[in-house]
DNA sequence: AGCACGCCGACT
DNA sequence: GTCGGCGTGCTC
């Protein structure tokens, strides 16, 4: 019987190639099938989306042309899959297929069927082998009370849980647990149930899959936890993502890519520390990974809701200890419940802040004498101190003193970072990246010198400062750095780490990426070093991300209830006054947030109004305010246009990267249906615009919804 | 997005 | 005389 199939594939929106194409096919092919289908004069692959048993409207039969064929064995992407993926599209302003293909692994479109088979078989063996029989049964902790309750109170929600709990409060436990009550579950129609667990970043991969295949794979067998992120060859996401397709995997672990992975049986989503800005795309289409966990969770549990069966849903878990301010008001106003878990497992206190105010402190000093000696005392009881920084380099700019040359990328509108170990000048926005002159290339004078100071001088500068100070064993103390440079090669975190384990390292500066995750068991000292830029900073979100980085930091510090007493998180600021850190000394963050979120009322910002950002990069500033500025006046008519403010062009931050120029235009609506509304009826007025003679030299625009930096 | 066709500058 | 720059246009 003649079909013809509506396919979508990987198009952008507005491309002026329509939503869907349709194909013709003597086999009726399910939606959610996966075919590869001819386009110009390549074959692509795509997604079923409908399969009509009339000819499509308006297309002549020779244009329609017959389906190449299908991916033989796999299942089709069911109707839940497509739900999420068509409501992507329609909600960040991309097509269907873009979205739908973006999420495929893309090995995927290289194989044939006898590749596929082979895979598919692969899978299914692994799938068959027993569980590890002879593997030492695992031993499951004691849950504390808080965890007792928070898993009573989980088991009776039913809407998404903010799970508020404190670093070393023991959320992961809690994922633990609760993962097991949903893989214990009977399965639904021959469903096995699957767990989709999500961290911000790869980094923390490793430590969180080797706890939850350490609990599980004894249980479900060596291939029931897969991972899935960027971080993987094509090779293991295709099989990671064939894994999860088929049920075979029960728990998928990974970023926010993760989000759109195919799991026939889901249902529990795991967003850890789900006001990490991580989740949030900055390429393609920029969604927001957590919200659509959110959407994801519904969707699922009205479908099983369907099928009958009392009480079986898919639950999320939005875990963290300082909470994005639109999870928080949402459990403020009862959308989301509200689990808080303030006690540090084993009774440990949080750190105790220090606030060293640098208005009195000597000229010039990088650390305060005072943070100094706590280093030194620490370092002399065999503990260790934690140096956060964020800034990478030795120095930020290099400076002639005498014409005032300055070490500018030619390419960027930013400085150059002096990074002294390779004696090289490196632009941390596009990479450029030149040795250092001998001397000042405008003016020929010698005397050019570093300002302001990165981890590399840190780090050197505290091994000088703390020369005098003693470990336990007599010897100096010993300081090491990690941040982007010291881990770009592979493994290289993994040896820093087991080197901070062991105790070998006394001192360890780094940007944030130290403050996440890791459980350093020995660290009873935290410092923030230079952090009043991120107050002074224009974003309005950047008190709450130093706060969270604060925290976080803060929880590296006395993880070991024994230390966990005298364990200090230091400060250096010029603003001891800022309202932030009154909050973080008494660890309120519901303190804090309830007056964050008093400003955003009062500003109108999100949650309380919503915004969208239309970013335009041209070969010239001009090029690319002309083009949003055309947009606008473009808009006059558009539905829901009375609705929506939209603000006048400007250049970004950092005006020029890579010899783009970038400007943006704020697009804003008290209501989040009216936004919507505009922005799907702008769209193609967008993609007009951009032949316009007045956009002459735009590169690309995009439209940015709910953007994390306005 | 790809991948064509198409019309103007410096080279085997 | 060609190779190749990327500007415009199409893909069921």
């Amino acid at each position: 019987m003649t079909c013809w199939p509506s396919v979508i594939v990987a198009t952008p929106a507005h491309s002026g190639v329509s939503a869907s194409l349709s194909y013709r096919s003597e086999l009726l092919l399910a939606p959610g099938t996966l075919v590869r289908v001819p386009l110009g004069r390549r074959e692509v692959l795509g997604v079923v989306w409908d399969c009509p048993t009339e000819p499509p409207e308006g297309l002549t039969e020779a244009q329609t042309r017959d389906v190449a064929g299908t991916l033989d064995g796999l299942p089709p992407l069911n109707a839940r899959w497509r739900q999420l993926v068509k409501f992507a599209g329609q909600y960040y302003q991309r097509s269907l297929g873009e979205v739908a293909l973006a999420a495929l692994p893309p090995q995927l479109r290289e194989l044939d069927n006898t590749q596929l088979a082979r895979r598919l078989k692969r899978r299914t063996q692994a799938a068959a082998q027993p569980a590890e029989a002879n593997a030492a049964p695992h031993t499951e902790p004691e849950l504390s009370p808080e965890q007792a309750e928070a898993l009573a109170a989980l088991d009776a929600a039913s809407a998404p849980v903010l799970l508020f709990g404190a670093t070393g409060s023991g959320k992961t436990e809690v994922y633990l647990r609760a993962t097991l009550q949903v893989l214990d579950a009977a399965p639904i129609d021959g469903v096995a149930s699957q767990v989709l667990v999500m961290v911000p970043e790869i980094n923390l991969t490793p430590q969180l899959e080797a706890r939850f295949r350490e609990r599980f794979e004894p249980l479900y067998g060596a291939g029931a936890v897969v991972c899935l992120h960027s971080g993987m060859t094509p090779a293991q996401r295709l099989a990671s993502w064939l894994a999860a397709h088929t049920g075979v995997a029960r728990i998928v672990l990974g970023t926010r890519m993760a989000i759109f992975a195919s799991m026939p049986g889901l249902r529990l989503i795991v967003v850890d520390e789900e006001h990490d800005p991580s989740y949030k795309s900055q390429e393609g289409a920029r969604y927001s990974a957590r919200d659509l966990a959110v959407y994801r969770a519904k969707i699922e549990t009205e479908a099983l809701a369907s099928t009958g069966k009392a009480g079986v849903r898919c639950q999320v878990i939005l875990g963290s200890a300082t909470p994005s301010l639109e999870s928080w008001h949402a459990a403020d106003q009862g959308r989301y419940l509200r689990l808080a878990m303030p006690a540090r497992i084993g009774g440990g206190s949080l750190p105790r802040l220090r606030l060293v105010d640098m208005n009195h402190q000597p000229k010039g000093a990088v650390i305060a004498p005072p943070l100094l000696a706590a280093m030194g005392e620490r370092i002399a009881r065999g503990e260790q101190c934690l140096v956060l920084l964020n800034r990478r380099g030795y120095a930020p700019v290099l400076a002639c003193h005498d014409c005032g040359w300055k070490s500018s990328c030619p390419h960027c509108s930013a400085y150059r970072v002096f990074h002294k170990l390779d004696r090289t000048l490196r632009c941390h926005h596009c990479g450029f990246t030149e040795r250092v002159p001998r001397a000042c290339p405008d003016c020929g004078n010698l005397d050019i010198a570093p300002v302001g100071r990165g981890t590399e001088q840190v780090e050197e500068q505290l091994a000088a400062l703390l020369a005098g100070a003693r470990r336990l064993d007599g010897n100096p103390p010993r300081v090491a750095r990690m941040d982007a440079d010291s881990t770009r090669l592979k493994g290289s975190l993994e040896t820093q780490l087991a080197a901070l384990h062991s105790g070998e390292v006394d001192v360890l500066v780094g940007t944030q990426m130290i403050a996440k995750g890791h459980d350093f068991r020995r660290i009873t000292l935290v410092a923030g070093i230079n952090v009043d830029a991120a107050l002074f900073a224009s974003d309005h979100r950047a008190p709450e991300r130093l706060f969270a980085l604060l925290m976080q930091a803060g929880g590296r510090a006395g993880r070991d209830a024994a230390q966990s007493a005298g364990s200090e998180m230091w400060v250096q600021t010029w603003t001891p006054q800022h309202p932030l850190f009154a909050a973080l000394k008494t660890h309120d963050f519901p303190a804090f947030a309830a007056e964050q979120i008093a400003e955003r009322e009062i500003a109108g910002m999100p949650p309380f109004g919503a915004q969208a950002l239309l970013r335009a990069d041209a070969r010239s500033q001009a090029a690319a305010q002309a083009f949003l500025n055309l947009a606008a006046s473009q808009a006059t008519g558009l539905p829901h246009r009375d609705d929506i403010t939209l603000y006048p062009s400007v250049p970004l931050t950092i005006q020029r990267v890579a010899n783009v120029e970038r400007a943006q235009m704020l697009v804003e609506s008290a209501s989040r249906g009216a936004l919507q509304r505009f922005l799907s009826a702008w769209g193609p007025v967008l993609h007009d615009c951009r032949s316009a003679p007045e956009a002459k030299g735009l590169v690309r625009w995009a439209v940015d919804v709910d953007p994390l930096v306005v």
